[in-house]
DNA sequence: AGGTCCGAATCAATTCTCGC
DNA sequence: GCGAGAATTGATTCGGACCT
């Protein structure tokens, strides 16, 4: 607002000198141009430039100036001749008019460049809901997936894992799996991702063949200079030539070198049958056994077997390569956007030929892999035969050897297939019945039923209660460590129990060098398990017998693991040990008698 | 059978709301 | 300010359909 200022840097045209030192009350124009005006617009100016800069969404207005008269203001301060103002008063009157006009302008271009009121203004907040795997850098996937699309490139599911594998790489490395990171990116996670950025699948299509603008001259050309080079060269009609290349036969057809009979085995398609084909397999030595027809998805071994996993080499291979290429660029300064990888066919089939050579030295090396595809193809066959084993896995006990569906073991089939894979060892309830000490030692009371030995019972029993170790605490052999280790372990041991006290109370009876307590990896807390390293075998044997030590089963063991306790399960209506009603086929048995298809409740016989 | 795909269900991780 | 539970949203699993 404008008014006037009494403040004494004003350049204003009040003068309080003058009229101070006359009554102190009246005032009288000193500058009578429009210098000061100028003064103000700047001041003005500046102020919008302020709120512009810092109160971006303040809506700004300049209040015009009101005629002040100084013939007035000093009549009613008691001038004795306030008249004498009035050429001040024109003066003052255009001022303010002129400077009201500038004012009246400034509104104006204020109004014009005011932003348009937004209405529900949304403060920023954090994001709820479960946060993304790659956290800021989905955005930049994101970014890069929708510019693939926009230069119609492919984009599906390995694309997307290469290209957020390869800016993981770039960017943070170490949240990456194979980096020591937690970030594993999986097919499900690129299926969930293009969903939630709403992508939806399409059909491919290829760019349709168009022939060259100038085709019908290129056309003559061509069959004219034909048609001259034979004319002039006399060629006969049956030497001339067309040349082309076409797909070649995996197996080679000749120059082969061995020297002992060989046997392969096709399926029967038709050119495998080809007499032309036989014939020189056979000059090579080589014998032929086709698959029949119809079964070759169950006895074809490498489409069960060596395909599949060459097909998976090979793309984990164009992964790799893939995001190291997105990587390579991005170290090179190109940004997410701006990232161009060459798919075309004549770029990517020598480096495609190379991945094939790498994935077959690969699974040739995993010899099982033919074993493997024979053995799947009998397992067929039997679930043909035996409907209710299908899509059961299996557990070999490390003991007995018997086979157990996990169902049965009580494993679901999620861990039944890291038992498989860690090769962590497997025990069936009834070699673990057989085999625990606690077992062990009740076989042992149960032989000593008569009554000469009732004193000896009650001495093992006693022993065997070790209330300083907690009832529940075992001690075995690391069974993954030679016979002649000086280390044990013991089991089950209340956290409580500090190293210094079981060192002090196993001191006592066996020479102990050191107990230590195992810390859980991931909270540090205190496991049960505590590590003791005797001084001397013949301690550790003491040790270890004393409390029921048994041989352990195996000595391939790569790991420790702690027992599992299998659980041992009985099906109400065949009464068998080990099955679950989805996988018995056995009919329904008398829990008393034993007889089958019997009723328990028509059944008077004592139970067994 | 094995691979692929899809959608529903479920799990997981986070913020928001509300009562104390 | 705290904690329990609701709400929300991303990730994962699972089963069925389909194809070769």
């Amino acid at each position: 607002m404008c008014e006037f200022n009494k403040d004494r840097n004003s350049k204003w045209f009040v003068d309080e000198k003058k009229t101070l030192e006359k009554s102190g009350r009246y005032i009288r124009l000193k500058n009578n141009s429009y210098k000061t005006v100028k003064d103000i617009l700047v001041e003005y100016n500046r102020a919008i430039d302020m709120v512009g800069k810092f109160a971006t969404r303040a809506k700004l207005k300049i209040i015009d100036c009101t005629i002040l008269s100084v013939q007035q203001w000093n009549k009613d301060k008691g001038h004795k001749d306030p008249y004498s103002f009035k050429t001040e008063d024109i003066s003052i009157t255009k001022q303010i008019t002129y400077l009201n006009k500038k004012i009246w302008c400034l509104n104006h271009k204020l109004e014009l460049n005011k932003t348009p009121e937004k209405k529900n203004v949304e403060l920023s907040r954090s994001p709820k809901g479960r946060p993304k795997l790659l956290g800021k850098y989905d955005e930049k996937v994101v970014d890069y997936v929708k510019k693939l699309r926009a230069t119609d490139a492919i984009v599906n599911k390995q694309i997307l894992i290469a290209c957020a594998t390869g800016i993981s790489e770039h960017k943070c490395r170490s949240m990456l799996l194979e980096y020591g990171g937690h970030i594993a990116l999986h097919r499900s996670w690129a299926e969930s991702f293009l969903r939630r950025i709403g992508f939806v699948k399409r059909k491919g299509t290829k760019a349709a063949r168009t022939l060259p603008i100038n085709f019908d001259e290129l056309k003559v050309e061509f069959l004219g200079s034909v048609s001259k080079i034979i004319r002039e060269n006399n060629i006969p009609e049956e030497l001339v030539m067309n040349v082309d290349r076409t797909n070649m036969s995996i197996i080679p057809c000749g120059n082969w070198t061995m020297e002992e009979e060989a046997l392969a085995i096709f399926d029967v398609y038709a050119a495998h049958r080809v007499e032309s084909f036989i014939n020189k397999l056979q000059k090579a030595g080589i014998l032929t056994k086709y698959v029949p027809g119809g079964c070759t998805e169950e006895l074809q071994p490498l489409d069960l077997s060596g395909n599949s996993q060459i097909k998976e080499e090979v793309k984990s291979c164009f992964i790799a390569w893939y995001a190291e290429q997105v990587d390579t660029q991005l170290k090179a300064g190109k940004t997410v956007k701006n990232v161009e990888i060459n798919l075309k066919l004549p770029n990517i089939k020598p480096i495609h030929v190379n991945w094939i050579f790498q994935a077959i030295q690969k699974v040739k090396d995993q010899k099982g892999v033919i074993r493997n595809g024979a053995v799947t193809a009998i397992k067929k066959i039997l679930q043909k035969k035996y409907p209710e084993v299908k899509k059961v896995p299996w557990l070999s006990c490390d003991i007995c050897k018997s086979w157990w569906h996990s169902a049965c073991a009580r494993y679901t089939n999620k861990e039944s297939q890291i038992i498989v894979d860690d090769k962590i060892k497997f025990q069936c309830a009834f070699c673990v019945i057989s085999q625990t000490p606690v077992i062990g030692k009740a076989t042992e009371i149960l032989n000593k039923k008569s009554e000469e030995n009732k004193k000896e019972i009650e001495n093992i029993l006693d022993n065997w209660s070790n209330d300083n170790l907690g009832g529940k605490s075992t001690i075995q052999r690391p069974r993954f460590k030679q016979q002649q280790s000086l280390t044990a372990y013991l089991h089950n041991i209340p956290t409580n129990l500090e190293e210094s006290f079981i060192y002090k109370g196993l001191n006592e009876d066996y020479r102990v060098n050191k107990v230590q307590r195992f810390k859980y990896m991931d909270s540090v807390k205190f496991s049960p398990v505590m590590k003791i390293t005797f001084q001397d075998l013949d301690s550790t044997i003491k040790a270890l017998k004393s409390q029921g030590f048994y041989e352990p089963v195996t000595d391939n063991m790569e790991k420790f693991e702690p027992d599992r306790k299998a659980k041992v399960i009985r099906w109400f209506n065949c009464n068998r040990l080990g099955h679950i009603t989805r996988i018995s086929s056995y009919k329904h048995t008398c829990s008393n008698c034993g007889n089958e298809e019997y009723n328990n409740s028509l059944c008077s016989a004592a139970p067994k």
